[in-house]
DNA sequence: CATAACTGTTACTATAATAGTTTCAGAATG
DNA sequence: CATTCTGAAACTATTATAGTAACAGTTATG
């Protein structure tokens, strides 16, 4: 467990959310469901607020909703809001100018690589908060 | 740089192979281009040839080559053969009892990720590695 | 108005995946 | 039989991430 997770997580705790909804609901709650610290949570959370995908509230009666219909977040949503690394990295290397295949191999693996990142995407894009919670419900 | 490399690494490998087709290639000849020491290029070289993308040859005239044609191989292969880590991984937690979503989450991202994942290797399946070798040639 | 209870954020530690190196046995060529 | 390669194992170093701790700022409530 050393990949980064924080995108199944972000989906655990919307999914939360979204089942919850109308109460009030505090990192403390999310994070014993996720089992993980209120910290760990809250800076996801922190994530999901700034693309505006949940709002929050501080002070004592603090807590945090969604600040949208389930039907209208999608998944895509949540993993750019996440920040998740990129499917594939490419390796950085100093180019051997000798060789035709290190100066350029770069440019095509971007090319190669960019469109399977849009791929995984636009799945991402056809799946919504909505959909996740209704397979949640239905068990 | 800690996310895995290797997937990149091996394109950039078969595309040298498949560029210098017919020579005899050693992997120290590879370390070169790619920039990193040829044993870590026999690490990912070994998975190639268990995969049976490319082959080699011991003893002093040592040396790899391609298996099949470039036309053959797709960047799922090389995907596949280097066994990078999945796209997306899911957290493990313990269930909490009491938690629906916490229960169910977990059969709901698979489904989800299951599809995304294969999404993604619908793309790479559709480029070959004789596209990525034209890519690099015309420049 | 004081207290309690929450968020937001920063700083820190621990863990695990990966890159990269070193080393050596085994194999084949000349 | 010496040279030079592969294959593989063992090891270190680095870095992303998980996870924790601490604290200032905020607000509901008695």
């Amino acid at each position: 467990m050393a990949v980064n997770t924080q995108f199944s997580i972000a989906v655990h705790i919307m999914a939360g959310l979204a089942c919850q909804r109308g109460r009030n609901i505090t990192s403390a709650t999310l994070a014993a469901s996720v089992n993980t610290s209120p910290s760990f949570v809250r800076r996801i959370l922190a994530k999901l607020s700034r693309a505006g995908l949940v709002e929050t509230a501080t002070g004592k009666a603090g807590a945090c909703w969604l600040a949208k219909d389930a039907k209208d977040i999608s998944l895509l949503d949540l993993y750019a809001a996440v920040d998740a690394p990129k499917a594939f990295s490419i390796h950085n290397y100093t180019e051997q100018k000798a060789c035709p295949v290190s100066c350029h191999i770069k440019t095509a693996l971007q090319k190669a690589l960019g469109k399977t990142q849009k791929a995984m995407e636009a799945s991402l894009a056809g799946i919504s908060l909505a959909q996740i919670v209704s397979d949640v419900k239905q068990r």
